[in-house]
DNA sequence: GATGAATGAGGGTTCATTCAT
DNA sequence: CATGAATGAACCCTCATTCAT
């Protein structure tokens, strides 16, 4: 099971209250677990391919095997399913991403190690790109844009660094960290699209020079 | 027109007053070309706040202060519009890009005018940049994705400049060409959805930056 | 200029008043006529073709080269059109079968001449046969349907028939006008819809027969 | 069923009880059975009296009260509904056409049974006759006429005839076929209008005689 | 919880008809 | 009278969502 599925299932269900329920309860919490996974499986796989608006909830329905009203037991509406899918790929995607976010001891090779966690994250999840960028406005009502947090994150990173030298700030941190996660969505969706565009090695590197030699002093 | 058409308009009204024939059915043409350009603005301006898919025909005829069937006296349907909508305004950007293209006579020189071109362009259109870089792939059906555009526009220029010297083929011409649209293209809306937060120059001058520095020998 | 334009255009304008007109105005009439009369036989070629439904009035002024808010210079509405269109051929038609009704000496004579008559009607007026035998009840608003006006010529001549002793009174004519109009109907539209599928003489000799040999005493 | 439903299943369900699953569905399938019924007689009362053309979705749904969306949950669109009301009646009409077949030894009367077949349902069914025979070419895109279909019983039994002596071939099969069906499809529809206009027996009698004494050896 | 028939608001689109020019 | 842009009612059809079983 991967972090994916785990915020998914886990956060819903908190671990420690399923000691509480009897052995004889869990057949069927399996079962609504599993039905539940289907939904978001199948929601994944279609909304990777044609996009929110045109998945409807009977398609995500009779994908996962079952009745079109079972989508309302599980989820309040078609967006919240988007949402919470968007919301588990960019967990997942932070959590890889700050693993690796102390590994390096310099500069160049957090970056690099960055690359890497990204182009990895998009190679075992190619469908998850399309919906982690496909720019619908219709996560709205939960959160702020996907782009907008991977922003963030780097605005943050970015400003420790200025504060400990190791960047300059000729660059607005800001318009930077825009940059940078534009960049970084277009790439990487434009490879998923069609992988044998480019190796994980040519992404990676050309990622990597483009932050580092235009960001930082030579 | 007929002969018989002819018969009756030439024997009233005299041949020599034939040449104000165009002035005389410019006022219905006129007023053809007003509701059009209504529709447009109107198309624009409600594409920009909700995407394609939220807005409606009758709220574009509505906008525009016309009866709902008007819209398709004009175009033959929504997509329709709001293709022409694009088109215009990617070949309005293709345009000043390509007058500054040749302006500058160091490669400097010229990564500067083009961002310059591009922010211009924003400021003056702000809500066009929601409809060129919306990702909406029903403008399909016509041509490719406007940011694909943008990118051959780049790939064409930087194999230019590898073949001339003035730039190195370290890096990936064709991922390069996808970061740099994807940049300009995060920037850019980042920044027409709230102009306060930056300026114009810290919008050129960073957009230049990155892209000279990753990617160019120093 | 056929007995149905002259229908179409006489019924409308009396001849009568015709000379009160100055000369100055036989112009503007004839460009009139000539408009009304493109109308028509454009209404013919496409009513027959696609049926009255299928085709709509900017169809029909447009291919009659006029504007589209010509069409109601002319007819009060498309069905109008339509009626005045079936009108003028069920005039053409029963112009014809007048002509050859007391033609004949004999019985037999008779019933061939009529069947002649109607598939010469047919191979000239082609177009006209899907018009008159549409079944299209939006011929309403004026007259009763085209088959019951040919049932109760045929009618009205059995019963003659009867009087004198030519016809037996064993079969039912009403059923039997019913019968010949709906046999007329559909042989003559069945045949010309591909007129190779049988030569003029094959046709009436098989209409004469079927009518003379159940309808009348060996 | 997969195979995680079928855990749900049956556990909680023990397995002597399935046999019984086939009637526990049939409440639901009754509902669902009822409703098409019911959209299915709607359909044949508005398009007999008014006609494909005229018949508006909702008003079909209105009649079968339910509501206008639950049309398409049993009938892909308009067109198939009425192909499908078509469809049953030629059918059944073909159905008692076949059981008449051989039944007389002589050829009359298997001409007689056939109009007695004939008649009998259109007395039964009257409102089918008006969609069997009201020359709708929407039914189109699936089968061809109608009448067609009939023409080619007519043609077939004709032909055969003609091989065994009982027909002589002095008329042409195809015009008599389409001769015969024209007279059917206009007798029938003129009588369903108003069965008072004839009683069975002078239908039946005056159909048969027309048949045979046009048709055949005297 | 699962089912799936039913719902009905709403959207895109058509087209007969009007009317100011 | 011819024009043709504008009209707007009406239609077919979709689909997110509900709810009785």
């Amino acid at each position: 099971m991967s972090v994916i599925d785990m915020s998914v299932t886990e956060l819903i269900i908190p671990t420690d209250t399923l000691p509480a329920q009897p052995e004889r309860e869990t057949a069927a919490d399996r079962a609504r677990a599993a039905t539940r996974s289907r939904l978001i499986e199948s929601g994944k796989t279609l909304f990777a391919e044609h996009g929110l608006h045109q998945v409807t909830t009977h398609a995500i329905a009779f994908h996962a095997g079952v009745a079109s009203g079972t989508f309302y037991n599980h989820f309040k509406d078609k967006s919240k399913l988007f949402c919470e899918i968007t919301h588990a790929a960019l967990s997942e995607l932070s959590y890889r991403l700050d693993e690796v976010r102390d590994l390096g001891a310099t500069h160049r090779e957090r970056i690099q190690s960055q690359a890497e966690a990204l182009v990895d994250f998009a190679a075992e999840h190619t469908e998850m790109i399309h919906i982690l960028f496909s720019h619908e406005p219709a996560a709205a009502g939960l959160e702020t844009d996907v782009l907008n947090q991977l922003a963030e994150r780097i605005l943050t990173e970015r400003r420790a660094e200025i504060d400990t030298g190791e960047a300059t700030d000729d660059l607005d941190p800001n318009i930077l960290a825009q940059a940078m996660v534009g960049m970084w969505a277009r790439v990487i969706a434009w490879w998923a699209e069609d992988p044998s565009r480019a190796t994980r090695d040519q992404l990676v590197s050309t990622l990597t020079k483009i932050q580092l030699g235009g960001t930082h002093p030579a």
